[in-house]
DNA sequence: CCGTGTGAATAAATTCACAGCA
DNA sequence: TGCTGTGAATTTATTCACACGG
């Protein structure tokens, strides 16, 4: 059960997850690999076999009952625990995260808003006040930060990683545009906004990107 | 050299193509592939393989020349003609992207923000003012628009994906949580943050994600 | 000699196909 | 009969190791 898990897989877990609990809102009580997988945007053999490395919890003929499933996925995924985050940059991109629902919705409590800027620090975002990146150190102790989320600049970024991770929390999701290193044990993740756009650019084919009126 | 590149090894050139601007523009002329595997977070093997998928544009003993190289990425990822880009949802999130400097970097211009919701419209975000959802299939087609950023709430993403779709643009990126489907030939990339929140939580180790004062 | 080019080996992920249980 | 569990086959991606050119 704790078996290195895929990172392919942990991704699919995490959007199985989600329809699970929507459906089980519903009232929805059993699902099909089928059903779920459709729901994820993957195959059904493919399903089946993220689930069974975590174990048989599905009845043949039947399917997987949501009630016991849900929580073993959670388990898998680390949301045992709630997960206390620190955004760090209140640009216009860390304002739509601190707002952001899912944070909210599963495990995730945003604890923080930090920025380095006089003229932000004190400022209104959401339900928050932002407070001076001075102060990160003692926010992380103060407050048992557990996950950073940066939104700065990225010539900023490596200095906040090496100031977050040195100030204990040991998860951190950037979405500055540069490639970031950190101590053994920090794990950092990154969304990279423009390699999505080039990613869509090239599936439509290289080469094009107009359209002929 | 319109082979199909992997996935993966298009979300490395976008990066790779990320360094070697920044150093083109400090007069940096050459790259060896321990140099830029390093900025882009991956090894001189992997690195030379990508590249050499392009082509052989490298010099032994030497390495590669930025100048020649540059073209080569941006043609690969299908950045040779600038991508017309309508933000939908004026959000938190939508508002963020639209003035999200990546954008206007290299190759994608913002020339539309839309929204559904009357109170929205009108108003500005950053450069530009917020137009009505409902003139989105006029817009698509009065400017030429070629990639769709979808910033929209869950339940509102599926319609929207079709109607985007239905109006002609191939590409879209979803920052929805929801799985969508397309039509053939239209492209949907999704942007998930729940999901990438979820996948730090896990690697952090499972069953963890408190810190003991 | 240094650093690329590249075949071969390895590892990872997906798909197939079907046996087996409710 | 329906749908899971799973070994085997396949495809995809990474790593290794070294020959070769400048």
């Amino acid at each position: 059960m704790s078996k290195h898990l895929p990172e392919a897989t942990l991704r699919r877990i995490s959007l199985y997850l989600r329809s699970l609990s929507e459906w089980e809102q519903e009232g929805v009580q059993t699902v099909s690999s089928t059903r779920l997988a459709e729901a994820a945007g993957t195959t059904p053999a493919t399903l089946r076999k993220d689930l069974n490395l975590l174990g048989s919890h599905g009845r043949r003929g039947v399917g997987y009952k949501i009630e016991t499933l849900r929580p073993v996925l959670e388990t898998a995924l680390g949301l045992t625990q709630p997960w206390r985050v620190a955004i760090v940059g209140a640009g216009h991109l860390g304002r739509a995260l601190s707002g952001y629902a899912g944070f909210t919705t599963r495990g995730f409590e945003v604890v923080a808003v930090l920025d380095a800027s006089p003229e932000v620090v004190g400022t209104q975002t959401g339900e928050r006040l932002v407070e001076d990146a001075a102060a990160l150190e003692d926010i992380v102790k103060e407050r048992g930060v557990t996950l950073a989320v940066l939104t700065v600049p990225g010539p900023a970024a490596q200095a906040l990683v090496d100031r977050v991770a040195a100030a204990g929390v040991a998860s951190i999701l950037s979405f500055a545009p540069v490639a970031v290193s950190a101590p053994p044990g920090v794990h950092v993740n990154r969304v990279d906004l423009s390699t999505e756009l080039q990613l869509l650019a090239h599936q439509a084919g290289p080469g094009l990107g107009e359209r002929r009126a």
